[in-house]
RNA sequence: GGAGAAAUGGCAGAGUGGUCGAAUGCACCGGUCUUGAAAACCGGCGAGGGUCACACCUCCGGGGGUUCGAAUCCCUCUUUCUCCGCCA
C-alpha cells in the first residue's frame, strides 16, 4: 500500500501516474487525504485527553499517598469522565483508521514514469528479442502431443488423481523438471541469491504482508480448518522473512531464491491457450527476490533482467522482453518487465518470467526498513522475479527442441540431465 | 492428543498495582586515551503516531476486562519450552 504521507506530498504527480492504468484516482485521492486529516484531528484531541487523565491519575497517587483520601476521590469523578471521553474517541479513531485503510488497500501501486500507457498486452512495449526461432517441420506437434507421443506427462492421470490442471510428470519429463529446478537454482546462487526453502502454505498476515489478502483470497486454496493458504508463488513465503524487520543499511541488498511448488485456483478460461501446460493449478517455480536501498532498486530490476536474460541464453530458447503497460501491470508493481518464450509448434508467446519492482509498495505493508545513515527508519525496496517458472519452459523446450528422432536436451541441462534424447 | 511452565527493548535479564518506556549486562554507534588496535573511561542507543521543532499519545506475545491508575490482577487466543502418548 502507498504511504499516506507520500500521498498527501505528492498528490497531483501520484493522480498524473495512476491514470496510465486508466484510472482516475484523483477521487480516492482527495479522499485519502481528507480522511487523514480527520484522523490525525481525532488523535490529537484523544491525546490530550488521555495526557490530562494521567496526569490527573498522577495526582491521585500522589495524594493518596499523603493520606488525603478524600481530595483523591474527588479527583476520580473527573477521570471518570474523561475515560468515557476518550472511549467515544477512540471508537471514532479506530472506525476512520479503518475507512482510510481500506481506501488505501484499493490504490494500486504508483507506475514509474517510463511505463507505456495502454489497456491491455496488445499496448505492452517490446524493449529486447532474442534467439532464433527454429524451423520445424509441418509436422511438429504442440507440447501436449510431444509429452503424450513420448509419455514423459500424464494429465488424465492427474485429473484422476486430482482434477484439471495437475499434471503428473514421469520418466524423463520428471527428470527434465527435476533438472530445470536444479540448474535454475545453481544459477541464481551463483550470481548471489542465497537459497532459501520456505512453507508452501502461509498464515492470513503473511498473505496480507505481500498483498494477496485481503482482496484476491480467490486466487489462493484456503485450508480453512487452519486458516493457511497455498501460496500461489515462493514470493508469498520469501518475501514474509521480512516482515516487520529493521535492517541496517549494510545488509543491503538482500537476494533470496527459492524453488517451490505454486497453487492456483484461477477461476480461468478454456480452450487451447491453457492447454497442456499453459496454465495449471499447480506448477513449479524457481524465484529470485532482492531487497534493496531505495536508490539502488532500478539498478537491481536491470541486474534481475539481465541475469534471467542470461539463462534463455543458455538453453537457447527464442524470447523477448516486454515492458508492461500500465493496463497489464500488476498491483503491486512500479514496473514489470516481462519474459516470453516462443513456442514454435503454437506458434504464440508463453510468459515465464515476470520481474518487478515494487518499490516500497510491499515493505509498507511488511513493515520492512532500514536504518539509514541518518538513523532513521526508512522503508526498503522489494523487487522480485521467476527464474524461471517451470512448465512453460518445459513447453519451449518440448517444442523447440523436437526433432524426428525425438526432443533434444539442451547442451547446459544434459549434466544435470543425463541423457540429451528423449525419444 | 494429555500434563505443566513461560512470553519484557538486537540479545540476556530485572521489575508483581502508582512518577516504569521500563534497572542491569552484552552488542551497537560517537568521543577521550593510543603510533595503531585492544582495554579503560565518557556520551548515545526500541518502535509507531503527532509537531516546523518541542510537548504529548500509544506499545512489555495478540485481543478483551477490573481499576482513578496495569508490564504487574482477571478472562481468552497464539506461540515457545519440558514431560507423556502417537508418528514421517
Amino acid at each position: 500500500m502507498l504511504q499516506v504521507a507520500f500521498i498527501r506530498e505528492n498528490k497531483e504527480d501520484v493522480i498524473q501516474r495512476l491514470a496510465k492504468r486508466n484510472i482516475d484516482a484523483s477521487a480516492m485521492i482527495n479522499e485519502a487525504i481528507t480522511l487523514d486529516e480527520e484522523r490525525r484531528a481525532l488523535q490529537a484531541k484523544l491525546d490530550n485527553t488521555k495526557a490530562e487523565s494521567n496526569s490527573i491519575s498522577k495526582e491521585i497517587g500522589i495524594l493518596f499517598k499523603n493520606g488525603q483520601a478524600q481530595e483523591a476521590n474527588e479527583l476520580k469523578t473527573k477521570t471518570t469522565q474523561l475515560k468515557e471521553e476518550a472511549k467515544i474517541l477512540e471508537q471514532d479513531l479506530n472506525t476512520k483508521v479503518e475507512t482510510l485503510n481500506e481506501l488505501l488497500y484499493k490504490i494500486p501501486n504508483v507506475p514509474n514514469t517510463i511505463v507505456p500507457s495502454g489497456n491491455t498486452d496488445e499496448d505492452n512495449e517490446e524493449v529486447f528479442r532474442e534467439g532464433e526461432v527454429p524451423s520445424l517441420s509441418e509436422s511438429a506437434l504442440p507440447h501436449w502431443e510431444l509429452a503424450k507421443k513420448y509419455d514423459i506427462i500424464d494429465f488424465e492421470l492427474g485429473t484422476k488423481i486430482t482434477g484439471a490442471g495437475f499434471p503428473v510428470y514421469k520418466g524423463k519429463g520428471a527428470k527434465l523438471q527435476r533438472a530445470l529446478i536444479t540448474y535454475f537454482l545453481d544459477k541464481n546462487t551463483e550470481a548471489g541469491y542465497t537459497e532459501y526453502q520456505v512453507p508452501h502454505l502461509v498464515n492470513e498476515a503473511s498473505g496480507f504482508g505481500t498483498g494477496q489478502l485481503p482482496d484476491k483470497e480467490g486466487q489462493m486454496y484456503h485450508v480453512t480448518a487452519d486458516n493457511l493458504y497455498l501460496i500461489p508463488t515462493a514470493e508469498v513465503p520469501a518475501t514474509n522473512i521480512f516482515r516487520d524487520t529493521i535492517l541496517n543499511e549494510n545488509d543491503l541488498p538482500i537476494s533470496v531464491t527459492g524453488y517451490t511448488p505454486c497453487f492456483r485456483r484461477e477461476a480461468g478460461s478454456y480452450g487451447a491457450h491453457v492447454r497442456g501446460l499453459n496454465r495449471l493449478h499447480q506448477f513449479d517455480k524457481v524465484e529470485i527476490l532482492r531487497v534493496e536501498h531505495p536508490n539502488k532498486s532500478y539498478e537491481a530490476l536491470d541486474s534481475m533482467v539481465e541475469h534471467v536474460k542470461g539463462i534463455l541464453k543458455e538453453l537457447k530458447l527464442p524470447y523477448r522482453i516486454l515492458r508492461l503497460c500500465g493496463g497489464d501491470l500488476g498491483f503491486t508493481s512500479a514496473l514489470t518487465y516481462d519474459f516470453e518464450v516462443f513456442s514454435t509448434a503454437q506458434d504464440r508467446w508463453l510468459e515465464i518470467s515476470s520481474v518487478s519492482n515494487f518499490e516500497t509498495f510491499q515493505a509498507n505493508r511488511l513493515k520492512l526498513r532500514f536504518k539509514n545513515s541518518d538513523g532513521k527508519n526508512e522503508l526498503c525496496h522489494t523487487l522480485n522475479g521467476s527464474s524461471l517458472a517451470l512448465p512453460r519452459v518445459l513447453a519451449g523446450i518440448l517444442e523447440n527442441y523436437q526433432t524426428e528422432n525425438g526432443i533434444k536436451i539442451p547442451d547446459v541441462l544434459v549434466p544435470y540431465t543425463g541423457f540429451d534424447l528423449i525419444s
